[in-house]
This record gives structure tokens, sequence and C-alpha cells, in this order.
DNA sequence: ATAGCCATGGTAACGCTCAAACACTTAGCA
DNA sequence: TGCTAAGTGTTTGAGCGTTACCATGGCTAT
């Protein structure tokens, strides 16, 4: 590895003179800057990282911490989150909590010891439903920046990404009501999650708004232990007249479709679907799921914005949540 | 930020007593050892990683430079890729290189200035079908390791970890030959890429050695401009006497799948379909698809274990291609 | 006394930057 | 003519947080 050191004996002059030409500091002359120069473009000098990072205390790189990469929302987020970056300057170190807590913890505590110069995350299931915050809350206490997206904690004081789920869910649910529909049943792996409890909760809210819908909500979790197919096949079983289901996740809309089509329900016409998911999921389906868009690429492209924000200005203004708009899109499987 | 000198100060040593004390040097008394360690855990003291780095010229940060996140394969991998670093006490840094050439460049030279130990990646597709590989062997040339897995290089002198591309649709067409299948069609999203191309020739020369096989081969190439859904109409118009379907990419046999079944043909009886797709589809067909399993966990997992090798045993040993087993996986889209 | 041991302190170095100090020129002025 | 003042362009030195190596000082055993 090349070193100003290296330049800088070749060249006859201290190392200051080199870092300062290679800086086009105005104390250095022309004709050095230039001689300088042309010697580490002929040597490939790299300024080495480590040493700048000590030295100024940035590492100009963001550490990233999601639950699941397999998760096609988080994969679009972080592939957000890595082209916002890198468009910055920033690398991101990337973990995989794996919707553990003990992971994510692990992971905060080795990157907060200078490694990067602030965290973007969304919060692991387990932690959700345990409810811990405290190695959350430490790293944020000790100073270094912290934004939330998608899965958030109200008690955390930090900058927050996240959409408006309890919205989104009533205005698709609003929807099928104006569609006329009677039996609305509401399907979701994340129960469990802050995310999905909101969703539940405005499904749950226009229901209750539209004085002539008569039945009683039907809100089906399902676990990581139950087999989705199976659960979808007693949403049928048990609820014959069933004519409007929102899928609150991301596959469990698609999987519904399927379902519904193999048993001979004419779609749109006796059954309206609409899903969490996103685009990429389309392609498997016909007709196409009417789904709630999240701007997934949006979320990821926040986060960044308002840490780099938030790293820029040491100021302690006040912590930010945005809100990113929802769309729903219709497509083949509503009226 | 606590660090060695703010020990120091408080307890009234020198700072490399602190640092002796901490890592249970023998030349410390039991007693200091003690206290320095709880006042360390009390403030929580973290060492410095730039100043390990730099003192060391390690970081213990592993780059990983994938083409697509959203790509199901790559998303594996790279999840199978941080589980192992960071099983073994690495972090990972991720770039995307979106497929593009100049992505792929730009992500390794920001990287090689000390960012990261080695590299593992996947070539890009740009990178592919140009053929340029400087920007590659200049950072191996440099001395720094690097593992390439899935989309290699043959004319690149470094670690590999690749699956028998060639070897595994050879025998997903002999499978399907042995079914009585007449006419086969290959589908394939990946036809510029190494590995897409060495699948088609496995299954070119599958039906060249079988010698009652009379009908031409068909290889159906898909571009990113092309919308897979016509195609793949397109290809049942145009092959009336479709029986047999190898889709040597992630969705091409799913989507077949399904516009198969829309079109009333009967599977498996009349028509067979292998995918190399993982698992996550399966959710959405019915009946399942057969696909060609390619462990792209053990992929990611090997890369790992690969990279970690070569940084340890600084000795230059042979470069090592390691090729992963796959499996063909009979499901309820073949005999 | 002197060797030998123990516990601790001091210094340099990793690669870099920044402030301050230092030469060396040139201009300004009595 | 001689001396200061004000630039130039460069070097020196310190410091970011660590650790490795060597030095020091006090003690005990010979």
């Amino acid at each position: 590895m090349v070193t100003l050191k290296h330049l800088a004996e070749q060249l006859n002059v201290s190392v200051s003179t080199v870092s300062k030409a290679l800086n086009n500091s105005p104390e250095i002359g022309k004709e050095t800057i230039q001689r300088v120069k042309e010697l580490a473009k002929h040597l490939n000098y790299q300024p080495n990282k480590m040493a700048l990072s000590l030295k100024s205390n940035k590492t100009n790189t963001l550490g990233v911490i999601i639950p699941d990469v397999l998760n096609h929302f988080f994969a679009k987020a972080l592939y957000a989150i890595e082209m916002e970056a890198s468009k910055q300057g920033y690398n991101i170190i990337t973990c995989v909590s794996n919707e553990l807590l003990s992971k994510e913890e692990n992971s905060l505590q080795l990157l907060s010891n200078g490694s990067v110069d602030g965290f973007i995350m969304s919060i692991a299931e387990e932690t959700q439903k345990q409810n811990k915050t405290d190695h959350i809350s430490r790293v944020i206490d000790r100073g270094v920046p912290m934004v939330l997206f998608d899965r958030v904690c109200d008690d955390l004081e930090c900058d927050k990404v996240i959409i408006d789920d309890f919205g989104a869910a009533y205005e698709a649910t609003k929807h099928l009501l104006n569609e006329g529909r009677k039996h609305i049943v509401l399907i979701s792996d994340i129960e469990k999650l802050s995310v999905g409890k909101l969703r539940t909760n405005g499904y749950l809210k226009a229901l209750q708004d539209d004085v002539l819908y008569k039945e009683e909500p039907v809100v089906i979790s399902v676990t990581k232990d139950d087999n989705l197919e199976e659960v979808v096949d007693n949403l049928f079983d048990s609820n014959k007249n069933v004519d409007g289901i929102l899928s609150v996740d991301n596959t469990s809309g698609v999987v519904a479709l399927h379902k519904a089509l193999k048993r001979g329900y004419k779609i749109p016409e006796n059954l309206s679907i609409i899903g969490f998911s996103d685009k990429n999921v389309l392609v498997f389906t016909e007709p196409k799921l009417s789904t709630i868009s999240q701007h997934t690429f949006d979320i990821g492209k926040s986060s960044v914005q308002l840490l780099i924000d938030r790293l820029n200005q040491k100021s302690n203004s006040e912590h930010v949540t945005t809100t990113i708009k929802t769309k729903l899109v219709l497509r083949g499987t509503t009226k």
C-alpha cells in the first residue's frame, strides 16, 4: 500500500507537503502540486480510509440493520438505502438481525465503536414483541444518530420514516366497502408488529365507521409456524360468503388470489382482493393484484437523507418523523 | 467516546497499563487488572475500531459486491454471507452494482483503500457482456484477496465458488427426456451471462446425446426490455406441441406454469416444467414447481470461508474453485 | 552489592491532517 | 545601503486511539 510517506520520499519533500498538495492547499506551490499529483496518480495512491477516519472521527459509513433480507420489502429498502448512500458518498455496513433481539443487540454493540457514523434500522420482530429498546436507546444516548424506518418504536427519541399504515388500511377497506362488499376479511402475517397492528386498526375503524356494515370483522393472523396455504384454505372454508379480502402483508394476498381462483371465485365480480405487496409479485398473478403501494424506494431514500442531514447539522434540532405517502393501486382484483 | 486515556486518567495509571490490563497481559498485577476492567465496563468502554484497524492493518470487514439485491438468488447469497461473516467476527460492507460496470468499478475503487480485508463478488451483467475485467484484476494484483461466486470469469486468478451449471441443466434435460418428452423448450433471461450460457449448453448437449430426440432445440432468450409474460405466451403459440420446459432462471418457470395452466395444459401429464427457482416461489404455484436447487446458502457460506481462509494463511497457495452441488428436486410439475 | 523479578511508565508507530514554526524571497522605507 | 515587514513555500510537531517494545524503579534473594 502506497502512503504519503512513500510519495514524500520519492519527491524529496515532507509528508505534509504531499498531503497539502493533494488537497490543493493554496500554501503549496503550483509546480509542487503538479509533481505530487503526477506521482500519486502514477503510483495509484489511495488515501488510507482508516487513518482518515481516526483523524476526523468520521467514517462515511452508515450501519444498516434490517430484520430480513429475504423479505422483499426490506431487500428493496436496502437497495434504496445503498443507492442513496452511495450517491452521497457513504458506504453501508449491513447487518441482518434475522428478527432476533440478540442479533440486533450484538450488531448495534459491535458497530457503535466508531465503525459507523450512524444507524438506519428497522426493528426485529422479537424485539417488538418483547418491547425491549434499551439496546437502542443506549446507542442514541451515546449520541450516535439513528433513523428508524417502518418498524419503529414510539418511545424512542430519534428520526423516523414510516408510512401511514392505519390510513392506508382504512382507505383500502373503504374502497372495498364502496364496492358494496358485505363480508370483508383481513389476513395478516404481521399481527405482532407495530405496523401490522396499525393496519388492522385501520381496517377495523373503516368497518366501524360504516353504519351499513353488519358483519363482525374477521382478522386472520398467520404465524411463522402456520402453513400459509392451509390458513387461506381455512379462511375460505369458514367464511363461505367472503367477498372482500384485505391482505396487509407481502404474500398472503397473492396466495389468497391463487386459492380463490382455484375454488372458482370470479374475480373481481364476486370477490375483491387488495394486498400490501410489491410490484414484483404481479408477474405471478392473473388478474393482477390490486395493491397498496408503499413506495419502498422512497422510504429507504428518505431514511438516508434524514440520517445524513442529522450528521451534517450536529445541532440538536427536533427529531423528525417523515411519513411516506402510500397509494392504492387498483388493478384486476378490484372493481 | 470513552478512550484508554480517559480510563487511565481516572485510575491514575498510564495508558499502556490500561491497554495491557484489558488484554490480560501477565505483566500487569491482578488487582490492577480488576480495577481497570471494572471501570471499563462501568463506562462502557469500546475499543476504537479505526485505531485498531490502522494499527493492525486489518479491518475485519469484507466487501460484498452483488449485481442486484432484488434478485432472490443474490439476496439469499447475501443473507448467507452476512450470517457466516458475522459468525466469524467479520462485518460486511455491501455494494450493489446494479448490473453496471461503472458502479462495479467505483465500488472496488472506493473500498480497496484499506476499508476491507477482501472482496466477495459476483460480476455484473454489463461487465460480463463487455468482458472487462481490468478493474478486478487491478484489485487482485494489489494483493487484496477476492472470491468470485456464481458469475465468475475464467481469466481471473482468484478463488471461486460456482455450481455445475452445465451439469445441472444437463441432468434436468435428461430427466425430461427420460419422462419421454419429445419437444423440450428452454427459456432463459440470463442468456448473456456465463452461467446462462453454461446452462444452455447443458440443455443442448443432453438433447444431442439423446439419439432418439428428433426435434431441433429451442432456446428462448428473454431480455430486460421484453415482457416476460408476452414471451411465454409466444412460446406456447409457436411451439404448439411443447411437452417440456426448462427454465434456467428464477422467474420464467413460474410464469410458464401459470400460463400453461391457464391454457388448459394438464401438468405434469402433458407438460413438464423444471425451473432454477428458489423455494420461495413455491407458495405461489399449484402444483409445486420442480426445481434445480442451487443451495444458495452454501454458496454464500463457502465464499466467506474461502475468503477468510485466504486472509489467514497469507501464504500464496493455489487458488481454489469450489463447486457446490446442485440437486434436482422433483415436485408437482414433473412426472 | 548485584542479579533477578515484578509492576508500571514512556515512546514510537500505524497514515493522516492541521496549526505553528521556519526559511527565504521581495518590497518598503529611513 | 541596511533593516524591517510582509509575503511565499516548506518543514516540524502534535495528535487521533491503539499496541509493541523498551526503560525504569522498587523489591527480594543471593
